[in-house]
Formats: C-alpha cells, structure tokens, sequence
DNA sequence: ATGCATTAGTTTAGTATTAAACTATTAATT
DNA sequence: AATTAATAGTTTAATACTAAACTAATGCAT
C-alpha cells in the first residue's frame, strides 16, 4: 500500500513534468514566432520588455529577469547597443555597475511592436478561459524559483 | 465594457504566460541537475528514455518526442552511437528510415539512472499535491502543440 | 517507364548559450 | 591603511541548437 503510494505519486509527478514542460514549449513557440520578423532573438526582445515596464536595469538584473547567465547579457546588451536601441551608463556611486536604458530609438520600438507581440501571447494561451488560466497561474506560482547561479 | 475586457483577458494572459515559462524553467532546472554527472545532455538523456519506454523509434520521431530539429537528433545519436549507447539499424522495407536501438550497454545505463531522475523530478514537482498536479496536467493538456516544421 | 514530389536523414554555417577564468571596483576585516 | 573577500561585468572556449541546402530513397503522376 505504502509502495503503491510512492509508485502513484511519482507516475503523477512525472507525467504532469511532461505536460508543463510540453505546455511551455508549445505557447513559447507560438508566443514568438514572428520575433525574427523584427530581427529580434527571445532574449532581446526579453530585454527591451523588461526595460519598458520597469525601467533602467543593472545587467545582473537583467539577467535574473531573463533567466540568462551575465555572460550572455554581454553580448545581448552588446548587440542590442550596436543598433542603439539601448545604451550603457556607469553608475556614479558604485562603478562596477552599468545601467541600461533604452534609447529614444528603443522605446519607440519596444512600444510599437509590444501590443502585437502581447496579442500573440494572449492568443497562445486562448485554449483556455480566462478563469483556467487564472488556476494555471495559481498552481504555477507555488514552485519557487531557485537563484541562478552565475 | 468591451475594452476593459479585452484589456483585462490580455494582462492575465500575459502574467500567466510569464508564470508557466518560469514554473517549466524551474522545475526543469531541478529535474536536469545532475545530468552532468552522468555525462548526458538533457537531449541525450531524452533520446535514451524513448528509447527504454517506446522501444526502437526514427530519428524523426525522436527528434517530435523530445521537440527538437532533425539536425539535432542526427548529432546527438551520433554522439550516443559513438559511446555504445545506441545503434542505427537501417530499415529493410524503407531504407531512408534507420531505427535507432538501445544496446545492452545503453539499455542497462539509462535503467540504472532513470530512477534517480524520476526521484529528482517528483522532488521537483512536489511543491504540488499529486491532486493539484493532476490540476495542473488537466489545464496542460488543453494546449494543443502544433507539429513541428523542420 | 519517366519525371515530380515527398520523405528521412545529413551536412554546413551561423547563433545563442553556458561555465569558468578573468578584470575592475567596492566592502569588510584586521 | 592594508589585505581579503565579495560583487558586476567581460572574455574565452566549448557546446547545443537551428535553418537551410543537400543526398538518398520512396511514392505518385502522367
């Protein structure tokens, strides 16, 4: 019985590991399939994103938003500055830190293509109501992320 | 009325969206930890659990079964084969198809490990009851994936 | 039968990503 | 004050992955 138990509890766990996993794929996959069209990869748009909503970041911030590793924020911020849609400011007080901005030319850019890129989001999630997804967010936010380590 | 509820659909579809890809990372980075330590990547790892659970599949089945391209799969049994994990058996009646087989060696590896990992991954999803899991896998399954185009 | 289309797998070239070693700056300890 | 530790960001070397062009085999059409 207690066997039985344990054997249950992990077919559940693993199955369920399955469908999240497959879940995310599939809406990601959806959720950004037209970002190359604006010459943009995940992780840049990602950027810009967060830049938008919560203004200037340190790149270790980014980083943790993005779930990336800083070595790679690097090079995102690199291109991204290369075609000026941000740019790095030194932080006065402690200079080991850049702050990231976008660029008049950035915002202009992050904002003009959010609302279609939020559409194609809300369109990847219409297989369920509102109301499911609400539960899905729900269950969701009980597993705790762990701190990226690099 | 009308724009509110357009507003509101989308801003909940967007936080949920945000939720489902940080829970899969989450719980995908607990399940994979120690994958290293066996000397498998997590797609190698995904081709030999196929392989124990489905038997002998294609490359292009395996490339669906684990979401990756063609390309990949071609690499990533190569680098199997050459550990003596795996062997490509071309098929007779279609000779474009090779099945890819668990060799003894394979086969008694990735049963020695795949306990561990199923462990590993009940750990990781066991900031859910098995209810709330089954919660989770039903709203889940709702998303249909849309096959693959490599 | 002969060409056309499709399919499985491979190759190639390029990109995103990471871990780990490194530099530069700041904080803490003695 | 001097040394040590911690932190932000960079660099380096290596890997996983993809898209797209390609080869080889099969099926289909006229």
């Amino acid at each position: 019985m207690a066997e039985y138990q344990i054997d249950e509890t992990e077919k559940i766990a693993l199955q369920t590991f399955t469908k999240l996993i497959r879940a995310a794929e599939t809406v990601t996959a959806k959720a950004h399939s037209r970002l190359p069209e604006y010459d943009l990869t995940i992780s840049q748009f990602g950027v810009l994103e967060a830049l938008l909503h919560l203004g200037p970041l340190c790149q270790k911030d980014i980083a943790a938003k993005i779930l990336k590793s800083t070595g790679n924020i690097t090079q995102v911020i690199d291109n991204l500055e290369k075609r000026k849609l941000v740019v790095r400011r030194q932080n006065n007080e402690d200079r080991r830190y850049y702050n990231i901005h976008l660029t008049g030319k950035g915002r202009s850019f992050i904002t003009a293509i959010f609302p279609e890129h939020a559409g194609r989001i809300a369109e990847a999630m219409s297989s369920l109501t509102s109301e499911e997804q609400q539960q899905l967010g729900a269950l969701c936010r009980k597993f705790k992320p762990q701190p990226h380590n690099t």
